[in-house]
DNA sequence: TACAAATACTATTGATTTGGTAGTAATTGG
DNA sequence: CCAATTACTACCAAATCAATAGTATTTGTA
């Protein structure tokens, strides 16, 4: 069980646009280059956080990318969720009518406990918690440049 | 973010498998039927499950599978992680040496811990706990022949 | 000992998802 | 006008998923 890249890089991503938050819009480019990471792939997988308003960016030349509100109002379920889809393990939690068996299943009860604690675990910790781990650290990478 | 049909597909075939236990070996076919599951592609999936020595197999006729101990004794970690593989969301967890990042990224600790809490909830709850809820129904699937 | 019924093993396959790349269009500050 | 940036569309190779097919092996029993 792997968490995909997109959810992987997408979270790196977010937490440099932390570190950056008070200085206003980052240039793709920088992050790309600090967490080496494709700015193309990047640039596909900020379009979500886009959409789910997360982040806001800006067009043309001085462009780029700022939070859409401070680290501490984001949690990393926000941004999980956004990059991974729901927390529903099976398709039955959200949509009961696509299984005859719900009535007589056991089994589903679990996957909806288990998504419910994974979406909850997230929940709890917010994305200024790792901007401050990262600074904590003085080596995060947006401070190597 | 789904769980694979090996994963939910087995783990209603162990269930099945819970319900009939004291009953000495069932036949897979019967289990196929009653879970609405091809036969064959149990088959490829009880395979995982007796290599980690949660099912015990009988072969030529007469044969059959039954769990290896008590419902009571097998958790849902034992079960999931065989079919799902472990809970590393992501490489580094496990492999540090696979990343040059790790001493710097804030991200690893996160997918660390979720992967930890998945596990733990998993690992809390026992096949028995699901077959009881199953008998509890009285209209399982098993009983439902 | 032959046979039927069951598991064990090996290979294949179509569909979907993943993890990107490429190229062009649109926007905008200077 | 131009350079720099985001936005959009399309495409693609590789891996994974969800099976299916067929054959081999085992074994209780008639």
């Amino acid at each position: 069980m792997r968490m995909s890249t997109r959810a992987r890089y997408g979270l790196r991503l977010m937490v440099e646009l932390g570190l950056r938050y008070s200085e206003g819009p980052v240039f793709l480019r920088e992050i790309a280059k600090v967490e080496e990471i494709s700015e193309k792939y990047l640039s596909q997988i900020i379009i979500p956080l886009k959409a789910a308003r997360l982040v806001t960016s800006f067009r043309g030349a001085h462009g780029g990318y700022i939070l859409a509100r401070p680290p501490a109002q984001i949690t990393l379920k926000d941004i999980i969720e956004t990059l991974e889809g729901d927390f529903d393990l099976v398709e039955c939690v959200k949509n009961p009518e696509t299984c005859t068996r719900v009535s007589i299943c056991v089994t589903r009860s679990l996957w909806q406990d288990l998504g419910k604690k994974m979406a909850e675990t997230l929940d709890s910790k917010t994305l200024d918690d790792l901007v401050r781990q990262c600074k904590d650290k003085q080596n995060c990478a947006m401070y190597s440049i």
